[in-house]
DNA sequence: CTATATTGCTTGACACCTGAAATATCAAGG
DNA sequence: CCTTGATATTTCAGGTGTCAAGCAATATAG
């Protein structure tokens, strides 16, 4: 059809597309992904125990750190800002499930707990949250979960990586 | 260290325990990578082009459909709900980026459509957006990123099977 | 045809997120 | 010791997300 130039340049040209779809097409894909469990969590949380997936998650971290963790760190943990901490905290603060406790060595900061009610909730919330995220990934075979897994890992270290350079950068030039 | 018979058992035990945190590993990977990804292209969409990302979104979606969109449309292609697509497009509308056409054959609804300005704009912005991406997934090599592609597929169309089901039960429930 | 259900969109209340500004405390150097 | 700069948290305004309720138009069953 083409004559070979052509095809030729066509193909280094549309290789350096592919290439560029590709990086976009992964990052849609993972966003779908992502959006769609988030979704079928919130939803089922909702419903469920009445409560919301930030919530969720901000008991998760507390229940992996019995020793308290500050703001700062459950912001840095959950991947949000220090603004929407403090409201989530507010709330469950009033629920009962955590209180701020003061720091050891800082007077600045909150070494934000568990209550033993918020621990008893949370596990119970815990094991069935773990039985959907199971059950959405039914059918999958040991090795392709295997293979995701450790691809996602690489990625996030990937960006994590990336992250820290650009904070590095911003440091720098500040 | 211990014996054969407590090891082996530990084995099992632990391959059952790896199995189901494997799962919720892979799902916290999924989401701190699109986590990361969201946040640095909000981050630079905000302070390059004064703007957000479910408005870039839809307007992404209305470039690849010149025909236009309906608001139930917009709400299943970005996964949220109408309310949301309700704000954005007012907003979008009141810049002058998009507009809302009348419906050909349903009084209903609107044709959601760029308007010149908008495809321009929207234009300048992708090409940027692309390169950003691509940025993120430098030093992947072509093998890597058609792995990650790959999986990625396969997950949502397992995750959209999946939701199909749900919201069929749904439907047969009512 | 017409009652009824469904669909498309908007609205309103509330949750959560961001970015920026304000406050309080800490840390370091002079 | 005390100034200066960094850090921890809160507050506020504004955007976006949910859900539920409401209205208008369409579709369907009888």
């Amino acid at each position: 059809m083409a004559a070979l130039p052509k095809a030729v340049a066509s193909d280094l040209e549309s290789r350096v597309l592919d290439d560029h779809h590709q990086a976009l097409k992964i990052w849609l894909r993972l966003l779908a992904c992502s959006t769609r469990i988030e979704n079928a969590v919130r939803h089922r949380l909702r419903s469920e125990f009445a409560t919301t997936l930030p919530r969720f998650d901000l008991l998760a971290q507390l229940e992996r750190h019995p020793r308290g963790l500050t703001m700062s760190e459950l912001s840095a943990r959950l991947m949000v800002t220090g603004g929407s901490i403090t409201g989530i905290t507010d709330q469950l603060e009033a629920e009962g499930l955590v209180l701020r406790a003061a720091h050891p060595s800082d007077r600045r900061a909150f070494s934000v707990r568990l209550t033993p009610r918020g621990r008893r909730l949370f596990k119970r919330m815990a094991a069935t949250h773990e039985k959907w995220i199971i059950e959405l990934f039914e059918g999958w075979s040991a090795a392709q979960k295997t293979q995701v897994q450790g691809l996602l890992g690489t990625l996030k270290l990937h960006l994590a990586a990336l992250d820290a350079h650009t904070k590095h950068r911003k440091e720098i030039r500040a």
